[in-house]
DNA sequence: AAGAAGATTCGCT
DNA sequence: GCGAATCTTCTTA
């Protein structure tokens, strides 16, 4: 993933996410189109950006086809490029807390609700690349931090990873 | 018009 | 580990 902001890059490696598939009802699409969500709805590739609990901003990519609403929840990044920069925008130099958790990863990468419905396919100020080619094991666990559909294993990350926020064991 | 819940984080114990 | 912080959306009166 990458991130422009002015002269500046940000960029890393995805190790972490969640699927939200069409008819889930943890997902935020479960109750329809709403002024909220309906970023969800542009079909695949966007970006659908929101607030929560006061604090955190989160980013999905948006997922199916155009009027069908689903989206990746992006949960952790390994930081690559603008590492400086990140340690500023999230108050902390530890960089393995730089992009670990949802809200910490939307931090550091400069992400508010202005990027909500960027096309996410295109160099833009947020885009998703192919450049970094590494081989990985996914592990797989449910998801955090949801009430509904706790059992479905749809939180999917890169095994052995220091990045990765909470359990690791499959 | 008011209240509750929410895909979390941080600071303290 | 636990609780507060703090805003948006949706529900209920």
């Amino acid at each position: 993933m990458v991130r422009k902001t002015g002269p500046r890059r940000i960029s890393g490696r995805i190790v972490e996410t969640e699927a939200y598939p069409p008819g889930d009802s943890s997902g935020h699409a479960f109750h329809g189109q709403t002024v909220r969500n309906r970023s969800l709805f542009l079909g695949p590739g966007f970006a659908y950006v929101y607030f929560i609990y006061g604090t955190s901003y989160m980013l999905n990519v948006t997922a199916d086809e155009p009027g069908v609403g689903a989206g990746v929840l992006l949960r952790a990044v390994e930081p690559l490029e603008g590492i400086d920069l990140m340690k500023r925008l999230r108050n902390t130099d530890k960089i393995r807390d730089l992009a670990r958790g949802p809200g910490r990863l939307a931090a550091a990468f400069k992400i508010d609700q202005r990027l909500n419905g960027v096309d996410l396919c295109t160099s833009g100020p947020l885009w998703l690349g192919t450049a970094v080619r590494k081989t990985a094991q996914i592990g797989t666990t449910v998801r955090i931090g949801i009430t509904h559909e706790i059992d479905r294993p749809l939180r999917f990350f890169e095994a052995g990873s220091p990045y990765v926020s909470g359990p690791s064991i499959r």
